[in-house]
RNA sequence: GGUCCCGUAGCUCAACUGGAUAGAGCGGCGGACUUCUAAUCCGCAGGUUGCAGGUUCGAGUCCUGCCGGGAUCGCCA
């Protein structure tokens, strides 16, 4: 149960009865009222801003009808407190045995407490990753990866029917360098001399075990053969092989997406989808044949006035108009990733989500623009832009070259330090702003590593839960009966402290949900985990405090009840995150 | 030059999409271990939210203009 939610339909209803009273106008319309946690507890349990937001169109002094409105919640039975503050707040205090409830709702739902309904079941595509399948996934591609992941597990707990998806770029000049490449593997495979790799090629070491493939395969039969002959064949098989080396990677961090769509299906299928595309822009008069003024600023050398097939991004809120040909006559990438989220939303998906890298920005207009265009305005392209990683090692940066090809593969820090680690830090920052990775830091085990820190406070709840069977031999978490607890006697300022926390669960669900932000909920549980810290170590100051009375079962019940209610919580986000948590520490 | 993102405590970052006295961690200083694992906790110090205007009951958050950092700038993907 989502407390805030719950308790703003009781403002809705005692806003109808305001009306019906005739001391609001029957036909005041109720908009951005919210009921949420106060900043300081201190201010009570549930502030509103209602009388605020309604003083203008009910024409009278916010504070005034702060006290109407008031006055009627406060009739409410689980209500003990209303007061008026500063311009018109209205805090609500709720009666000590309305939090108990939130246990007894954890305690049944445990690994679905949080889940929502928000998204009613509508289907939203979430693509990510989408790396060119030239070799494997380097760091650059890590935090896209666990962001988009992490992102469709939360739009799936609230309440969405999601489909995770990665673009293949199988049609451009990249792949074609790529089974160039693989072919000169593939000759020296069989004994003859290479020499250097040229440049613009890839002169990876991961390309040797396909030339052997290739080699195994075709015996010799591709050596005389002309390249339009075999670079068909080639580059089909490379690229599988490259897509069984990312997703070797992206299994390594816990990740598998639902569906790998290939750029070349859209041309090369029954009909060319992306000549289908255009012509539908076309009917409707969004492509003309025209000229584009070089950027402003700075020409490029060899810049060529000419005319082209142009998309009237423009209309949609672009700031040029964006070319769908090359001059060599094939479609420009643009081109076809139009088609390929015409061909999304054909699909079903009113709602897409893109996960990019921060050197894309410049693209997200025109995408945007493009799928307004293409769903006539029904579809909805949320871009997310994930910042640079910056590597370190104990505070060093760590050097990469990416021209001498040594960069950091993602593979390389999955195995240093773990799935975990990765997948917690990656999303312990907002996905726009820049993350610095820490070899050494994030395995430490300490407060300084928010990882390791969210990951005790689990493990000692467990530890807890071994302790009573000491005492209790029968008194287990799942074995608590929710209706049966006296939940009452859980009243120290850090018990309910801990049950607030916990009760703001479902809040930040929908919160991080609506806003596309799975970093919120890694923030949560930091937040969680400290108050659970912080309750155990009064623990030490004061023994009564402590989880275990073995002269007090009803308590310890009580108690352990919150400790469950606490894992579960924890649980729930890292799963979401994607992160195990663990039961004991090693 | 155009466009997009970012400027918050000494450092690294939050701030529930416009709410009350802007919060955490690190670092600094001072405390708590015969422990339900101190791998933790408690307290203190630290701020003109880059600058200047505007919008309103109310702005770190929205709008405009500057300053500073990053990304990107017809046919690459």
């Amino acid at each position: 149960m989502n407390l805030y939610a719950y308790f703003s339909d009781r403002i809705f209803a005692a806003l109808d009865t305001l009306k019906a009273d005739g001391v609001l106008p029957g036909d005041l319309v109720v908009r951005g009222v919210t009921a949420e946690p106060p900043r300081d507890p201190a201010h009570g349990d549930i502030a509103t801003n209602a009388a605020m937001v309604l003083a203008k169109q009910a024409k009278m002094p916010p504070r005034e009808l702060a006290e109407a409105l008031a006055a009627v919640l406060a009739k409410d039975e689980d209500v003990v407190g209303v007061d008026i503050a500063g311009p018109g707040f209205i805090n609500i205090r709720m009666s000590p045995a309305f939090w108990p409830r939130i246990l007894t709702s954890v305690l049944e739902l445990r690994g679905n407490y949080g889940s929502s309904e928000i998204g009613a079941g509508e289907a939203v595509n979430v693509e990510y990753v989408s790396a060119n399948p030239t070799g494997p996934l380097h760091v650059g591609h890590v935090r896209g990866a666990v962001f988009g992941d992490a992102l469709a597990a939360l739009l799936d707990y609230s309440g969405f029917k999601v489909t995770t998806e990665y673009y293949v770029n199988d049609a451009g000049a990249q792949v074609d360098a790529l089974a160039r490449s693989a072919y000169m593997r593939y000759r020296e495979a069989l004994g003859q001399e290479i020499g250097d790799i040229p440049e613009g090629y890839y002169p990876g070491d991961y390309l040797k075990p396909v030339g052997e493939l290739l080699a195994e395969k075709h015996g010799e039969s591709l050596l005389g053969a002309d390249e339009t002959e075999w670079l068909p064949v080639i580059r089909a098989e490379a690229i599988d092989a490259m897509l069984a080396l990312i997703k070797d990677d992206l299994a390594s961090l816990g990740i598998q997406q639902d569906l790998f769509f290939s750029e070349r299906s859209l041309i090369e299928g029954v009909t060319d989808k992306v000549a289908g595309t255009i012509d539908e822009l076309r009917e409707r008069g969004l492509i003309y044949e025209g000229r584009l003024p070089p950027p402003k600023g700075k020409t490029p050398e060899d810049w060529e006035d000419r005319e082209q097939t142009l998309f009237r991004a423009t209309e949609f809120g672009d700031d040029v108009d964006r070319a769908l040909m090359k001059s060599d006559g094939s479609y420009t990438y643009f081109a076809s990733d139009i088609a390929y989220h015409n061909d999304k939303y054909k699909r079903g998906f009113r709602n897409m989500i893109d996960v990019w890298g921060a050197d894309h920005g410049g693209y997200v207009k025109r995408m945007q623009a493009a799928v307004k265009a293409v769903t006539a305005g029904e579809g909805a392209l949320d871009v997310k832009i994930c910042q640079l990683v910056r590597l370190f090692r104990g505070g060093e940066p760590v050097k990469m070259s990416k021209r001498a090809g040594d960069f950091v593969t993602l593979r390389e820090v999955v195995d240093e330090v773990g799935p975990d680690p990765v997948r917690f830090m990656m999303l312990y920052r907002k996905n726009d702003a820049p993350l610095d990775f820490d070899f050494v830091k994030v395995t430490e085990q300490s407060r300084d590593n928010p990882v390791f820190y969210v990951q005790y406070a689990h493990a000692r709840a467990y530890s807890v839960f071994r302790n009573t069977l000491e005492v209790f031999p029968d008194l287990k978490p799942e074995s608590l009966n929710p209706v049966k607890l006296k939940l009452s006697l859980l009243e120290s300022e850090e018990e309910l402290e801990l049950l607030r926390r916990i009760a703001q669960f479902p809040r930040v669900i929908e919160a991080s949900s609506v806003a596309h932000e799975p970093h919120r909920i890694a923030f949560y549980l930091y937040e969680l985990a400290g108050d659970f810290h912080s309750l155990w170590n009064r623990g030490k100051e004061l023994p009564q405090l402590r989880f275990i009375n073995a002269a007090n079962r009803d308590l310890t019940e009580a108690r352990i009840a919150l400790v469950s209610s606490t894992a579960e919580v924890l649980a729930s986000g890292l799963r979401i995150l994607g992160v195990q948590p663990v039961r004991e520490m090693r």
